[in-house]
Parts: structure tokens; sequence; C-alpha cells
DNA sequence: TTTTATTATTAAACATGTTTAACTACAAAA
DNA sequence: TTTTGTAGTTAAACATGTTTAATAATAAAA
């Protein structure tokens, strides 16, 4: 590697670590692009050549600490006879308690790149599609077991229990009154809704 | 009403008008505060003074429109002895063919609105709330008829149907490749999930 | 009617994300 | 080694949402 292009990596971290140390400590909106290039050692112009934009930076600097907390969660995941519920809820466990560190970072972060226009985004698209690719997996193989229905679609259930999950955790980052529990609590609520139906067997049957 | 009343609300109106305008031929992040306060004929002071922030008026701006589009889905709504599930496609069916109309600016409104904290939009706050207790009362109707099982909590299960629809809704606004069709299908087998479940029978008896 | 207070309005300034154009140091070519 | 080109860096400028302080018009009080 050329002198040039160590040196660019180093300026790299600089920013980037600044950056994790300021969203942290003053929070994404209170800290400046001039704030992070000042705490970097470098201009303002630098971190936009570096990362494209506030937002971009914001998501570089923070996905990989959501990944490793899916990668914890899924290391920790009960055993093969916890149910579907279960699992799920482990997760959930995992993700909200991580995100309720610093509820109003994640938030715009959430904010800020789920929203964005399709595309934008890939570091966390591409967490989203490992987490359908993994639940979808999983609920196959409870179809194997005769757990779940064989009819049951499962890349559309996965995608459902990912609603279900993502709104709860909207509502959880909005509201600071919300706390971890209650949120667990509603989505164990609403997953064990979509697990199980609401409709009496006979409309089911009719169907 | 004092002359200076009628005359600030004849600024307001005037601001409205030229926002709805601009917002929806040049979109919400071409048109700048200075644009809108120019096709109003007002300085762009004036604007935050009426309106406190952009996305506060595009919110004012907004909402008149979709609340009529609410009410109208609400009215059309087909009769009694149609199934939850096809009433809750006909209102997915009028809401998403109104947002189609202008992907681009509902997809800013509802990020910029959405993910505020908790208390920064009555507006839409409370269309939600209403649409809650609608869809509420509709299911607990259901139950009276026998068609719902008699244990499943409304709310629980019109707040789980609401995620389903917002989280279609969201992926319908960001992706410009996704037809309409595509977010109905999408929405209808989702929908159908959560009403039937995907459990076994026998793993529903355990629970 | 004159004076005082209020309030809608705005020009100018400010804050901050981003772009532009210039500079400098390194690498490649001659 | 000298020259030429490339690429990382940045100072300055720009764009735009928002705030501030001043103005002027109206309402209220004397």
């Amino acid at each position: 590697m050329s002198r040039r292009e160590t040196t660019k990596l180093e300026t790299r971290q600089l920013i980037l670590e600044a950056a994790r140390k300021l969203f942290h400590t003053k929070g994404p909106e209170q800290c400046t692009m001039r704030d992070i290039a000042k705490e970097a050692g470098v201009s303002p112009a630098s971190v936009v050549v570096h990362f494209k934009s506030k937002t971009a930076l914001l998501e570089v600097a923070l996905y990989e600490d959501i990944e490793r907390t899916i990668a914890n969660a899924v290391a920790t995941m009960p055993h093969e006879n916890a149910s579907l519920h279960d699992r799920l809820m482990h997760i959930a466990h995992c993700m909200y308690g991580f995100y309720d560190n610093d509820r109003e970072l994640y938030r715009v972060l959430i904010r800020d790149t789920t929203f964005e226009k399709a595309g934008e985004n890939p570091y966390l698209t591409q967490q989203l599609e490992d987490y359908l690719q993994f639940f979808g997996a999983m609920i196959e193989q409870e179809k194997a077991q005769g757990t779940v229905q064989p009819a049951a679609d499962a890349r559309i259930a996965a995608a459902s229990l990912f609603s279900l999950y993502f709104t709860v955790l909207m509502e959880f980052l909005r509201n600071p009154n919300m706390t971890l529990d209650m949120a667990l609590g509603w989505l164990a609520a609403t997953a064990h809704q979509h697990l199980t139906g609401i409709l009496t067997p006979k409309e089911v049957k009719e169907k």
C-alpha cells in the first residue's frame, strides 16, 4: 500500500472515531460537521470527501455496532427446542436493549436511513436481507418439524414478523415513556397473534 | 374579527396555497422556504412565524388531503357482509392509490413526521389514533358475529394490521419499481397470515 | 384625540450541510 | 533527475432553514 493510501485510510479512521465519539456524547443533531472535523483535526470538506454526507457518515459510524449486536443475538439464540416465538423475542430483546442505550441516536439513524430512496443505504438494506434470510430459514425448519403449516409462505412470514418488530421499535425510539418491557410486551402480543391468527377455525377453513 | 386577524389569516392562506403548489410541482426537497415565500408574496421569516418549520408546513399543507382520502375510503367501505380482510384491502387500495399520485412527496412527509419525537406531530398522531379506534371497533364487531376469536385482543390486532399496512407503504414509497398491485398483493399476503396464523392447529392449542 | 402597547411583518444575520476551485505532496513518466 | 500528472486536502464560498432585532400598522388606553 502506497504512502498516499495509508494516510488516506488514517484520515478516514480519525474522522470515524471523532464522529462516533461526538454522535454519542453530543447527539447526532447537536454535533455539526465542523465539530467532527475539528475533533478529527481535519477540514469539514475532508469529511464530505471521505463520507459523501452526514447521514452516510452516521450510517458507517454505527452499522458495525449494530452488526455486532445482531451477531451476538444469533450466537446466544436459545436451543432448537425453543419456539419460533421465543427466538423472535430473544432477538428483539437483544436489539431493543442495544438501541435503548441511546434511543435518540438510533431514532435519527433509522429515520434518515430507512426512508432513504431504495439503493441509498446499502449497509442496512443488506442487514435486513440477512435477517429475512435467517428468519425465513428458521421458519422453513419449523415447517419440516411440523410446527408450522406447510402452506405458510416463509418469506411472507419473516417479513411480517419484521414489520411487527420494526413498528414497535419505531414507537420505542420515538417515545421516551415507553420502557423496554413495554416494547417487548407489545411485540410479544402482536407476534403471538401473527403466529396463531385471530379468525375462528370455521372462518379459516372457508378461505 | 379584527382587521389584524383577518389579514393574518389571509397571509396564512397565501402561504399555504403557495406551499401546496410548489410542494407538488417542484417536490418538497427541491422547493425552498424562499421559493414558497416569494410565490406567496411574503418574506421567508413570515413563513416561519406562521408555521414554525418547513416540516410543520408540509404537514399542515398535506394533511387535509390525506384526511379527505381516509374519509372517502371509509365512506365507500364494502358492506357488512364483507370480510375484515376485504375491508382492510379496500382502505389500503384507497390510500396507496392516493399516495401513488406523488410518492416522492409523501415519502418525505412520512419520513419527517412519523419519526419525529412523540408529541411533535399532532395531526398524523390523531389520524393514526382514529384509524386504530375504527379498526378496533370493526374487529370487536367481528367478534360479536363470531368470525373472530373472542380471546383475540382487538387493539393489538388493529395495531398489527396497521404495522403491516405501514411497512408495505414505506417500501412502496421508497421503491419506484414497486407497482401498486405489487404493494397490494404483498399486504394481502401478510394480512391473510395475520388473520389466519401460521402455526399448525396442534401448536396453537398447546399455547 | 393623543399616547401607549401590541403584533404582524420583514431585512439582515446566523448556523450548518455541501460544493468549488485552488493547492500541495506524492507517484509515474521521461 | 526532472517533468508531468494524479489525488488527498482544504479555504472559501454557497444554499438554505431558522433566528433576531427593528419597523410599521393597528388596537387599546388616557
